[in-house]
DNA sequence: CTAACATATGAACAGATGTTCATATGTTTT
DNA sequence: AAAACATATGAACATCTGTTCATATGTTAG
């Protein structure tokens, strides 16, 4: 028992392997985690935050949003459409018009700490 | 003044153009919108979040971490820097070895409010 | 210095993603 | 019913993203 499979060795190696069999059963479902990187995938695109960060201040229809981002009605539907999958929004239609919300208090909760986080790293105004 | 263009006809008709008005002082700078959106970005993949969930337990080495995902340690490695770079880990070289520890607070909380927006929407247990 | 090892990185490729364009759906008005 | 309007959606296209493979960098041991 000279060698192992050369992908291994480090692992016997290189630090503490009780770690490994600590940390392993700790880790959530592989579907869990799938869906939380979803979940931030959604997150992860300035037309979807501008849409949501617009809906703080009040329910809006998507045409009203459209002009106030400077985009296509189509674009915004589109993104609406996996806010909406995601359960950040919700619609109630009124008529012709459809209206858009917030659905949700962690989407502000998110955001406010992600806002938080890139101002305390990137923006250091002093010392 | 019986036609504008058409594309801006709703803004004008279907809902309350005050709105538009009240809203758009209101938002944050693109570029802080931008950041935002990047910082998601990096939440937003299978694999740097099951790296911050091990983080969670203690710091460790990447060759650790490649073995703990069954991942090759080159993939494991290009997701570190993307994570360094938005400040969420920072590393620490001891020897051959370069350990890898959580940087931020926020990556807790923030993973945090993900769990609980999708443990409420999707998995919905009972009624 | 050289060998061995842990990590980092550049190029390339496959798969995912956001916008546009054309058009469909659903609602109100006449 | 037809016209007008707000919204939704499918296909196509260009761009971005994550992994792999090969190799470079940096550290320790001999």
């Amino acid at each position: 028992m000279a060698k192992r499979d050369h992908a291994e060795v480090c692992a016997e190696v290189c630090t503490h392997p009780e770690i490994l069999e600590k940390v392993a059963p700790e880790m959530p479902d592989e579907e869990r985690l799938y869906d939380l990187a979803e979940l931030f995938k959604v997150f992860g695109d300035t037309t979807r935050i501008r849409i949501l960060y617009v809906l703080f201040e009040s329910e809006m229809c998507v045409c009203d949003i459209a002009e106030l981002l400077n985009m296509t009605q189509s674009a915004i539907s589109h993104q609406l459409r996996i806010l909406k999958q995601a359960h950040l929004v919700r619609s109630r239609r009124d008529g012709k018009t459809v209206f858009y919300a917030l659905d949700d208090d962690h989407v502000r909760t998110v955001i406010g700490q992600g806002m938080e986080h890139i101002e305390e790293k990137h923006g250091r105004r002093k010392a």
